[in-house]
DNA sequence: ACATAATAAACGACTGGTCAATTATTTTAT
DNA sequence: ATAAAATAATTGACCAGTCGTTTATTATGT
């Protein structure tokens, strides 16, 4: 099993190509040969590089959390920002993605693939519960920040109420979907700032 | 196409063997085999009964609607209690069924269908759509009740409570499924509890 | 006899995955 | 420096099985 800087960049290639199709269609609608239609590579090509399609997927769902994920962890760590504004601009900076970006068709890679496989793969569902386990310990982190710095009510656990919220961003971005509108979305972030974070 | 009570008692009988393996496994991992072999029916037969797969699905869902919404729905309408009694009564009713008697492993058909099919399958999303707008509408009738009653804070909308709490349940039953756990739902109940109807 | 109900068999297309053969690259021996 | 040997990378043809759907045929009740 050789990892040269070549056979990095084409596997990275296919993740690349690949991430989008699953992160759309999910995993059981997506073949390997629309991921290597997709990618311009032979079919035979693709066992050379992954064990099998959920090898594929379990590295693909690093690579989202990668690219997508981390970029807007970057956003709590700005400490020129006070903590209660990071956590507002970071939902805020999420907001947009999913509406405008993704112009509300795809949702969240890591939640769709939990939604559908959690029950049934234990892989996937391992992959998936470790990028939200991340993202919510990030968030955490800055809600005690703010807490200590009497911007955010100490009376109810940050724990709690990070998981809530993200929560209810899961929601809000399968009724986007459902809606076919930004409307939950933005349903969200009006709650957030006027009920939560007021 | 005909409608004697026969045809209509076997159509059912397909749908109630087949609802729950597509409320686990979901749309695509659902074979239309599997469906007949669950109810014990020729393959063939199943075309008689319905003109797709997709129009299964579509009616699955309408008798889960029937079955499983319909039940909790009625507790919202029990007047002898209060408003807000009732409300965290009706959500401490789904919290027991999706963690107890489905052992924290199958979520809400809807949310799961919609999450999965949503983008790529107009008649199913119509169908999820309407089932969470019907479930939404009778909450929003007891919050409202609550508020004229004194029970609720009025300064905000009960259309956008509503639907911040529904998407949070949503994504409370996905990281449910993704732990394997009945910790995400707990939790749920316990802000909505303190924070929410305090 | 006749319409309706029921069914097994079959359809072409596609599934995830394998594999032997071919080509490209690197290492070793002279 | 060069030929030989070894290893790595790449490929399309192919596997057995399954997919959703159609159809031709048989069974049933009137």
């Amino acid at each position: 099993m050789p990892k040269t800087l070549k056979h990095e960049i084409k596997a990275d290639y296919l993740l690349e190509k690949g991430m989008e199709i699953i992160w759309s269609r999910g995993y059981n609608a997506t073949s390997v040969n629309d991921i290597v239609k997709a990618a311009g590579v032979p079919k035979g090509s693709f066992y050379f590089y992954f064990d099998s399609k959920e090898d594929f997927v379990v590295k693909a769902l690093e690579k989202y959390f990668a690219t997508i994920s981390v970029p807007a962890l970057k956003i709590l760590q700005n400490k020129t920002i006070s903590p209660k504004q990071r956590i507002l601009d970071f939902y805020e900076f999420r907001a947009q993605v999913v509406t405008e970006e993704l112009k509300c068709k795809m949702g969240c890679m890591a939640c769709n693939l939990s939604s559908e496989m959690a029950e049934h793969n234990d892989n996937i569902r391992i992959a998936v519960n470790k990028i939200h386990t991340t993202i919510r310990q990030h968030i955490i982190e800055v809600v005690k920040e703010a807490q200590d710095y009497g911007e955010i009510d100490v009376s109810i656990k940050a724990t709690d109420i990070v998981e809530f919220i993200e929560n209810a961003g899961m929601g809000a971005m399968i009724t986007m979907k459902e809606r076919q509108s930004p409307q939950p979305i933005d349903s969200m972030m009006t709650i957030l700032r006027n009920l939560i974070f007021k």
